[in-house]
DNA sequence: ACTAAAATGTACCAATCTGTTAAATTCATG
DNA sequence: CATGAATTTAACAGATTGGTACATTTTAGT
């Protein structure tokens, strides 16, 4: 579990930000995995190193540290993004890999999707007390808004194009694909979440993202 | 709160049926408001004109009374597909009234939306121990597969469009738009959530998914 | 009307779970 | 090395909550 050997017993060493960042580890994929109601601290604090008490002193109660869990898996998507870089790219191109980059990010942040969903359970109740959060997601709009502007200005791109609703659909397919997985899997069988599957899916999202914001060009032969 | 009297004290009706149908219309609204670990049986109970004691009778605990509760908004959702009627339509005005009835579908059934996000936390548990679930997911396939033949063999769809992928893209942009409401209103705004804007969304996801299946026609002028 | 079975209400229990109290250990600093 | 603040532990209390035992009422069959 913990990188330092166990050493003597009746001995310890005090450091707070180890333990503050075991105690956020716990609870990121407890919460992620049962929810806020469904988490027990007990369970938390048993697979951390420390005690419950821990829990409280660190984090006062149950919901301060879930809102702790809940900013802790944006900064890990923040910083997935924040990895994604376009300069150099024509606006077509740029988009295709901010889209690729979008859905192959939500798919490695399973426990992000996951406390996302138990947000919007709670009406989004504790995102709302959150001041780190908002940060994140201007960042995403900002780059889409140069895209647009970029597209619209080498007249490429439709007019009514608006990055908003750009991200709205591209979120919304990078995100039910890894949210509603289970029920999809179990209804409509796993073909689309095998390797294969997954590729094939992103480039369908890549197709019709594309579709709605850029202009056909008269002698392209689309989606041969 | 119920239709007859209370009337004299220390004498009711045996009415199972109405029982059942009443435990089961509050047992949906509260799982799907807080959850399978976060709604109360009391809460429940409360909410009903009888006892705590009948829930136990007729649904014996609290996971039977969410089955229950999952596959009753299920077999709405299933009553709501029924009601579409697709037939003298050709491919492209069958597919796009398939979406936007998808689409509207889901806007109206949140407490099904909400109780699939649930089933998803719990990693499809509920629902892979029910039987009539399977009913209703192979009529909405089974209808589009029909209409993507009908579309290819008119030579107006691509080959390789698939009935599961296409329903994998209107299921996702019309189950993301409810279920992740809160957070994206938070996080971009409510202007996509407006009564303007969710018809504008809704013509992005037809205008999205018709671009991924039909092939284009060289004099169309595309989304102008 | 009588009786058994189905349906319902009341009161309660045992387990669980969040949060606290009080004390012990470690550390920084003079 | 003395001392007080910061950190950590162990044990426990108070409240919540899923579930049950038992009595009571209603209904159907004869």
């Amino acid at each position: 579990m913990t990188e330092q050997a166990p050493a003597r017993k009746s001995t310890w060493k005090q450091d707070p930000e180890a333990v503050k960042a075991d105690i956020l580890r716990v609870a990121m994929a407890e919460f992620a995995d049962r929810g806020l109601s469904g988490a027990r601290i007990d369970e938390i604090a048993a697979k951390t190193s420390v005690s419950k008490r821990m829990i409280y002193y660190y984090f006062s109660d149950k919901e301060g540290l879930y809102r702790a869990a809940l900013e802790g898996v944006y900064a890990r998507l923040r910083a997935n993004e924040r990895a994604l870089d376009l300069t150099g790219l024509d606006p077509i191109a740029a988009l295709t890999e901010l889209i690729k980059a979008t859905f192959d990010s939500h798919r490695s942040l399973p426990d992000f999707i996951r406390l996302v969903m138990i947000e919007n359970i709670h009406h989004a109740a504790y995102m709302k007390q959150s001041l780190i959060i908002p940060e994140l997601n201007s960042s995403i709009i900002s780059k889409l808004a140069e895209l647009c502007d970029a597209g619209k200005a080498a007249g490429i791109f439709y007019d009514h194009v608006d990055p908003v609703e750009l991200h709205w659909m591209i979120s919304s397919m990078s995100f039910y694909n890894v949210s509603n997985r289970e029920t999809f899997s179990h209804s409509f069988g796993a073909e689309l979440h095998t390797s294969a599957g997954q590729q094939r899916l992103r480039q369908r999202v890549v197709d019709a993202v594309l579709a709605i914001a850029v202009k056909p060009r008269p002698n392209a032969q689309a989606l041969a």
